[in-house]
DNA sequence: GTCTATAATTTGATAGAC
DNA sequence: GTCTATCAAATTATAGAC
């Protein structure tokens, strides 16, 4: 027979739940009993199939630096013109984001919190962001004059943090400027279109 | 007689111990006992002077939020033509982040991590920023022809995005561009020219 | 695999001598 | 004001029955 309630495994149910808990109260904040709350468990689970805090928290964060980062490298190792490789780069980054809202705040607090930590145990090499190609890509763009001058590390960094940023500061902006949730999203639809035009037209010749 | 050596308070080696572990650690992360040994002094004067771990954080979080506030109200609304006080506020904002570059990562995270707690409680109004009057000044100039048609919120973001970002992504940032501390602040120190001329070039008519 | 009960450890907070 | 010693509470982790 057909299962129709599509059951999740405990092991799923804790992983859903672990991700929910720590992305809000991060690493420190969170504690294993919310966890097994939130996940319609015991606590003794969670020690069952995930061994300890440290693990558990390792499991979530790789996965969510997976998603944080790995398709920026796509992006910029791709093979395409570089006013459509932004246009391209807004366009995926912030659909992620926009489903994955509280990823980049608790990525790059933990990453700043225990900096040796994870990247040199952790974290391998292959999931950080890899901007040469897109570097250079900038550079060859200035000497064939179709764009103005400009540092590509500024450039770069502009592109990212337009992008990123507005997740980070999320709380603040909707809070002082009176946004509700549903207008935060629908200016975060605007600015997929809304990046790419704003550098292309400060950059382009 | 005259002191030569300048000796700290004990107050005052708490408060710097206090403001150091928070900064690193987050509310959550941090020890009562680090902070102590920071200091160079025993855990309980840490109770005998704040009372407890909650007063101790919101004197270091307050400091840090007057920092990295009120600054901006006083340029968003400033009687300054809008070029001018984008010019103003990046080399101003950027000169208080160079110096206090763990500022940002640290209270956008504790806001993000207890809204209702801080945002209602802790904090009053009018610490927050208030860019009503830069908005306005937005719609203004578009009206009058000096600037291209752009959504004032989505401008606003992009400039505090650009200022701002680089100093939450710095880890990010330094450890996969390879760069160091040094040249870190050179960047910095330039983003303060080349992100209004990014801007201007962006939406000047 | 899942639970209850409990151990072990960490950590914030206090008591009391000096 | 400052310290040592200690307590109390919170929190991670485990033992053992089912």
């Amino acid at each position: 027979m057909v299962k129709i309630k599509k059951e999740k495994s405990t092991e799923d149910k804790i992983l859903a739940a672990a991700k929910k808990i720590f992305l809000k109260k991060g690493m420190a904040g969170a504690r294993m009993q919310d966890i097994a709350d939130e996940a319609g468990i015991n606590k003794a689970m969670l020690h069952y199939y995930f061994r300890n805090k440290d693990k558990l928290f390792e499991v979530i964060f790789l996965d969510a630096a997976e998603k944080f980062f790995p398709k920026v490298n796509y992006i910029f190792e791709a093979e395409m013109p570089l006013f459509e490789k932004i246009e391209y780069f807004c366009d995926e980054y912030i659909s992620i984001l926009v489903e994955n809202p509280y990823l980049p705040v608790f990525v790059l607090n933990e990453i700043n919190r225990d900096l040796e930590g994870f990247l040199t145990n952790i974290w391998k090499k292959d999931r950080l962001p890899r901007p040469q190609k897109f570097l250079e890509q900038i550079e060859r763009e200035i000497k064939r004059g179709t764009i103005k001058r400009i540092s590509p590390v500024q450039l770069i960094m502009n592109l990212i943090s337009m992008t990123i940023f507005p997740f980070v500061g999320r709380a603040m902006f909707q809070y002082n400027m009176n946004i509700d949730d549903m207008q935060f999203r629908m200016i975060m639809e605007q600015r997929k279109k809304e990046i790419p035009k704003f550098i292309i037209d400060s950059i382009k010749k």
